[in-house]
DNA sequence: AAGCTACCTGACCAATTGGTCAAGAACTTT
DNA sequence: AAAGTTCTTGACCAATTGGTCAGGTAGCTT
């Protein structure tokens, strides 16, 4: 079988035709959720036909799944990133920035995750409990240093945590909100939306 | 036709049977969109038959439509409250304390909106440019006069205004991914996330 | 250029789903 | 309690959709 797994032992175009349909895919279930989505507009996005992605993937849950998890390896690294500090108010101002960046740069991938946890996370779940709890417990736990040197205001690191993930993904996710919102002259949304967010985690976070 | 329109000139039934669809499709559509819900969903839901609903309501659309619209009035309301004080921090976390209120206690209207604009809400794209930018450009401007007062801190009003929505409403429409973050032992989320955006917003606006 | 393999597709299938309809059941009105 | 209206449903339909398959085409290897 020529079902695509570990990119170990791909033909050229195998590696070609899964990447078409990955980028076709993302596209498409961001925008109308799983099941909002059919075979059928991941053919048109990709210009392949729908048998010949089912050649590619075992079926619609398939490509969902590589997706997803392809995602959560992107989603956690900016968190990852975060070290401990001399000046952790910097540090935490950076990974907001990186966020708001990610939200900008690949707002698909934002609103994939958004769709997938707003039903629920029914396919994505276990890789809640697991790793993301397991590196927010680990970050929280960091922050929670910061606090008890008396580095930055004392603070719920997960809320923290929280309002960092809902304020940036929001340009992502509510992004026709926010266009309409702001209306035709929106020059540089993200530009004022990065000077807005680091004030408003400077100032809650100084001691 | 005995299709439900203004409550006006109903039969007890109808009302009572309306209703009863409308509070089973707000639980299904929340939870699943309105491409991934059905009306046998929305059936089982209300105990009713798939024919009876489509006795009330002329399709699956105008049952969503109807939830949409009523949606939005108790949306803004809490922004509409907000009024012009002489103590304008105050003013806006007592909006932040109602908006997350709501977010605990009406967390399928919540997810109904959020579906509907992840998607680029295609039903509601008419109401949020109409009667949703029209109060926004009217309490951003409120907001506006208090920093020229210099009675808070020079803040960008509308991204102010984003990022109370996303710390508020990411309460119910992540709800499974912030359940799944703080583990069991999570008695009073709300409590503490009251505290939480209290202090965040409180601190970013002190003048 | 022959042969092997990987790739691709039109035609097809079964299940789901939005929606209809005729006819019966239940409620109201007189 | 009869008549008239409203309500309810089983059976049915057409369109959509996830998925299959036999057979043909294109690419690689020798």
């Amino acid at each position: 079988m020529a079902r695509a797994e570990s990119t170990k032992g791909q033909t050229r175009i195998q590696r070609e035709k899964t990447e078409q349909i990955l980028e076709a895919a993302l596209g498409v279930f961001a925008n109308y959720g799983f099941r909002g989505s059919t075979i059928d507009q991941i053919a048109a996005a990709s210009g392949l036909s729908k048998p010949n992605i089912l050649y590619y993937f075992d079926g619609k849950e398939a490509i969902h799944a590589v997706l997803l998890n392809r995602l959560l390896e992107t989603w956690l690294e900016p968190l990852e990133h975060m070290a401990d500090s001399d000046t952790p108010i910097d540090e935490i101002c950076a990974y907001v920035t990186r966020k708001l960046e990610m939200a900008r740069d690949f707002p698909r991938e934002s609103r994939l995750f958004a769709n997938e946890v707003l039903q629920g996370a029914p396919r994505i779940l276990a890789e809640l409990e697991g790793p993301l709890k397991e590196l927010t417990d680990k970050k929280a736990a960091l922050i929670q240093t910061w606090v008890d040197a008396g580095k930055i205001a004392p603070i719920d690191p997960y809320h923290l945590l929280f309002s960092i993930w809902a304020t940036t993904q929001h340009y992502a996710d509510f992004d026709v909100q926010v266009r309409t919102v702001l209306g035709k002259c929106n020059s540089d949304c993200f530009a004022s939306a990065q000077k807005h967010l680091d004030h408003l985690f400077r100032a809650s976070l100084a001691p």
